[in-house]
RNA sequence: CGGGGUGUAGCUCAGCCUGGCAGAGCGCCUGGUUUGGGGCCAGGAGGUCCCGCGUUCGAAUCGCGGCACCCCGACCA
């Protein structure tokens, strides 16, 4: 328990209004409540107030981690190029990659995450496999070169991420580990106020199996969520799986080539020539790490580049460019992979199950009827590419999947042995066998934590903090002239008994109209106000009022601090 | 990196089109008044008008170049 903090000595600034360029809530409450000051593009101070709630919820993290069995560990930031190098993804973070030279002109990454350095240290330490399986923790600084930071705290260059690194013999061992993390993580994120779902996720650039985000859901999130409202089955959209509506049935028939003048998109062409879009057969052309590939999909569906990305086991895939297009002699419009030569055509499935498709005829204002896969044009590599979309039918359930837009506040997954064979993470089994220590990762950002829980606690007036990551527990206003005895008594009693009963106070003693102290302590968001002033003294004691209900009474000066207290056992109970 | 927008006092912005003393509100400092929802009065401090080059007698204003920040897309906690 500390001594109350008084506003004449704290630091901070409110402001009346947001600068014009933050459009989050979360974003204009950060900076009117005064809890962080930018300093550059994704590049943030928190002030003490904002570095309080900082700690708050590394705490729940560390308690909650703790609790799962997870150890907690710290590493450097600053990581020996040779690391990175090692596990190939020096190439593959490419400029997200912060480096920097010493004076001895050996080359360094400042840590983007540390999948390298928790594998070189366990493969310091870990020998046998009776020193399996370990969860360790840390929460340290991550630093990303995003080539766009946005959203205040939502995406930064320079954040905190809490991660950490399990280590098994099997997969079947893993299993367990990665369900400890995901039940500490629903706790984690079920304390700190931050409603999320899980949902089905891509692995992305880290590789590895089972993965599975922690979305909070908001109509301002960055990534787009599929929600089966039949049988909960949840996924991001780069991930998810669904059952395109199915083809037409039917033998295939001659090929027949039909003028189509000035018809160039799926919608012209089908309408046209009289058939569904389903029934046609969509090219789009993209560059896989530098390498042109045809694409077809059936015209009814989009492409999902983060599945066609996996499908190749690319790294970067980009639109083609108009020139190589034009290099390349593809007809866009017309294109087709019939006769497609010179370049792998990947083609996702259900442009090879349709039977009789109407595509391109590499030929400007002509396209052919009845092409079918197999007889009329072979594709390379067959896999589901198409994108998921509202309206979709669920591939568990077949009930229309709905969206919705949401921001990733973890990553738990399944990394496997890729890791740990890449730097050495074995183990000598009971056979004495030397074996890769079987890894998975979970990570959590703090201050993308911050915004998602301000942006689900907040209202017109400001910030509701919950209990568990509150900056303060009371926020106590005092009325009256200085010399007002009355008032000084009642706020000494209610300090002294607040101590004993364990609430941290934030007093608000400046010398300021009633109305700028109303407004700070709803902008501020303590749980509990407390107004000590000669009128609530009149009528009996102070005044105690909730922050989120709006709930005000008049207490006893002496039993205030005994009723906030209990308020806040049970409030921190419930949220357990 | 592509598209859009902004850059003037600590904050919100006006002034720019049509070149001519650097402005308002809020905040800050001093004094007074007021004390239950950003109250009132008086006085005051505070500026690289993002930077550079150019046009001009004269540039916040016009032109060119650059930088920064924000928003939308491709990437991630």
């Amino acid at each position: 328990m500390e001594s109350p903090m008084r506003m004449r000595q704290l630091l901070i600034k409110t402001l009346r209004e947001a600068p014009a360029e933050a459009e989050l809530p979360s974003h204009r409450l950060l900076l009117r409540a005064g809890l962080v000051v930018p300093l550059a593009a994704g590049l943030y101070c928190f002030t003490p107030l904002g570095w309080r709630v900082v700690r708050n919820i590394e705490r729940i993290i560390r308690e909650e981690m703790n609790r799962s069995g997870a150890q907690e560990v710290h590493l450097p930031a600053l990581h020996p190029i040779e690391l990175w190098e090692q596990s190939g993804r020096a190439a593959l973070m490419g400029p997200t990659l912060f480096r920097l030279t010493d004076r001895k002109e050996r080359e360094f990454a400042l840590g983007p995450t540390h999948e390298e350095v928790i594998s070189y240290l366990a493969s310091r330490l870990v020998q046998s496999y009776r020193d399996l399986p370990v969860t360790l923790y840390q929460v340290q600084t991550k630093f990303r070169d995003e080539p766009r930071p946005r959203g205040g705290l939502i995406r930064l260059r320079e954040f905190t991420m809490k991660d950490a690194y399990s280590f098994d013999t099997s997969w079947e061992t893993l299993d367990a580990s990665y369900d400890a993390a995901f039940a500490a993580y629903q706790r984690i994120f079920r304390r700190a106020g931050v409603p999320v779902v899980p949902v089905a996720a891509d692995s992305g650039a880290i590789g590895g199996k089972d993965s599975q985000e922690f979305v909070f859901l908001t109509e301002s999130g960055e990534d787009t969520i599929l929600l089966c409202p039949g049988c909960g089955y949840a996924a991001n959209a780069e991930k998810a799986e669904f059952q395109p509506v199915p083809p037409l049935p039917g033998e295939p028939a001659p090929v027949e080539k039909v003028h189509t003048p000035g018809k160039k998109t799926i919608a012209e062409v089908a309408a046209f020539l009289g058939v569904e879009p389903r029934q046609t057969l969509k090219a789009v052309f993209y560059k896989a790490d530098g390498r042109p590939v045809f694409v077809a999909i059936r015209g009814d569906l989009e492409v999902n580049e983060v599945k066609l990305k996996n499908a190749l086991g690319a790294r970067e895939l980009e639109p083609m460019d108009d020139e190589t297009v034009r290099r390349l002699g593809l007809v866009a419009g017309s294109a087709s992979p019939v006769g497609v030569t010179g370049m792998p055509v990947v083609a996702d499935t259900s442009a090879t199950e349709a039977v009789n498709l109407v595509a391109g005829a590499n030929e400007a204002d002509f396209h052919l009827r009845n092409v079918n896969h197999g007889r009329d044009w072979q594709a390379t590599n067959v896999a589901e590419i198409a994108l998921a979309r509202a309206g979709d039918a669920c591939r568990k359930c077949g009930s229309a999947l709905e969206t919705r837009r949401g921001i990733e506040m973890g990553h738990v997954f399944k990394l496997g042995t890729l890791y740990a064979e890449k730097l050495g993470v074995y183990y000598l089994d009971e056979a004495g066998e030397r074996r890769p220590c079987v890894m998975g990762c979970y990570g959590i950002g703090v201050e993308r934590m911050l915004a998602a829980i301000i942006e689900a606690n907040h209202d017109a007036d400001g910030i509701a903090w919950p209990w568990e990551v509150a900056p303060f527990d009371v926020h106590v206003v005092v009325i009256g002239t200085a010399g007002d005895d009355a008032v000084g008594a009642a706020l000494a009693e209610f300090e002294a008994t607040a101590a004993g009963a364990g609430l941290d106070l934030l007093v608000d003693d400046r010398d300021e109209s009633p109305g700028i102290k109303f407004k700070d302590a709803d902008l501020l968001g303590m749980p509990v106000r407390v107004t000590v002033s000669p009128r609530a003294l009149e009528r009996g004691g102070v005044e105690v009022r909730h922050r989120r209900t709006g709930e005000s009474n008049i207490v006893p000066v002496g039993t205030a601090a005994a009723a906030i207290a209990a308020a806040r056992s049970e409030a921190l109970e419930a949220g357990r």
